[in-house]
DNA sequence: ACCAGCGTTGCAAAATACGCAACGCAAGCA
DNA sequence: TGCTTGCGTTGCGTATTTTGCAACGCTGGT
């Protein structure tokens, strides 16, 4: 819709991944480099990329003080981080945040493991909806029609061996989450690791976002992350609870 | 110079803020309405803004994914190497630059004194555990657990008179490094040497590396080092902001 | 002295982004 | 019920803005 600025994102998104020179962004970018270089310009005059010793460019420190601020604005994440912490804490295990954004579902939060073996992820990454335990607890909250939509529009791509891979086996497993409260990632994404999800809701009884506890299966087995689960929904209905929701009226749909 | 791209920018900083709706933000920009949305809905398709329940604008995802791996691809040595250049010119004194690399604390970067009494040390020689003020600043951030696992796994080699002996001595020094925000080695490692170390954090809050002043006790005693403090911690704070760490957000997980 | 790599400038063409005006829709109010 | 206000949306013609090109200047390496 805006070229320039959709241009100008896929070079911060560039940028993100290494400091690069003109050269190498347009070249990457398609586009010729007197263009790539006045997006720079603009964008440098507003310090969203900085050049260092003349040679290359990175990201500037506009980004840091938006994200920053932009974490602040979300009050979820607020509201859940002590909470979270304490499961962190407690656990050492892995333990995320998600929830939708436009028609993503995205880590919000996270909490480091204390042990050696970790997960890979990042604040900000996207879950795939059809695997991670987070996506599935996101989705099994909405109105039947809208996951049929949804499920029907995933690209199914096998991961690991146990990745559901139709829209079928997604759909029942949304139903059992549903009813069971809770989701698990039974490898279905990282071969190595499996994940348990509960929802979060808010005071209308609206499923707002997800937390996890990541494991890699060497350091737990699957009865092993099934003992977590307990502790889990613990946090998650103390943080429902600081949302305004209250315990009586359950599940919404 | 690109007119879309720097009134989206400002558009950001706009709901940096706060959110927003359309007609505010095309008010406060004094541009069109129309013009505003188109730019919006780039930036959403990019996740850059997201919209809440159907009437505000915020700041999206992308911002904390571009802003958390701009952060995770600067080398630490890089963003500190100009402070620690500028606190060795002023103290004069040795400053060494460590972090955890697997299980050993490492010098990662070393400036020289500019004295002619010298302390030896070498980029990428271990730090010992149980002595070293920069491995108690890089221990002292780890949760209590941890530290009882490995303080029960070292080898407390006896080098100097104060050298700590016992885990027990070690755990304590640390709780005491932990509350008071740096460690000193107090002639633990080598008889003619003293030093002071700080923690340098990342954008969450973890010590990712320690700083630290080593002088010999001839050139300075107890009272001398310790006025080195201000300038160290300065200088650790300084490093600290320029990887992404907000003063106010002390601790984390 | 030459070449390769990087950023810069001026210019002309047109694609792109712009503002307008009108519409749809929901919520608040009388 | 029907009015108004505030929100986002659509289609369209204009011209502003953005684009790509080609050539230039600079620096560092060989």
């Amino acid at each position: 819709m805006s070229q320039s600025l959709m241009r100008a994102i896929d070079l911060l998104s560039e940028l993100a991944a290494k400091p690069a020179t003109l050269d190498e962004l347009a070249r990457s970018a398609s586009v010729h480099k007197t263009t790539v270089m006045r997006l720079l310009h603009t964008m440098e005059e507003k310090r969203m990329v900085v050049r260092d010793d003349e040679q290359r460019f990175r990201l500037g420190s506009k980004l840091f003080e938006l994200s920053s601020l932009a974490l602040e604005q979300r009050d979820i994440r607020e509201v859940a981080r002590p909470h979270l912490a304490e499961l962190n804490a407690r656990t050492g295990h892995t333990v995320h945040l998600a929830a939708f954004e436009g028609k993503d579902v995205v880590y919000i939060d996270k909490f480091e493991s204390h042990h050696p073996v970790r997960m890979y992820s990042r604040i900000g990454l996207t879950a795939s909806l059809h695997s991670a335990a987070v996506a599935k607890v996101l989705l099994a909250d909405m109105p039947r029609a809208r996951q049929e939509k949804i499920a029907a529009g995933l690209d199914y791509v096998k991961v690991t061996e146990n990745t559901l891979t139709s829209p079928e086996a997604l759909l029942a497993e949304l139903e059992v989450v549903r009813k069971q409260g809770w989701a698990h990632d039974n490898a279905e994404h990282e071969a190595f690791v499996h994940c348990i999800a509960a929802p979060i809701r808010d005071a209308s009884g609206a499923v707002v976002a997800a937390a996890s506890c990541s494991v890699p299966i060497v350091m737990l087995d699957y009865e092993g992350l099934m003992g977590l689960l307990p502790e889990l929904t613990e946090t998650t209905a103390a943080i429902s609870q600081d949302l305004g929701w209250t315990p009586t009226e359950r599940n919404a749909v």
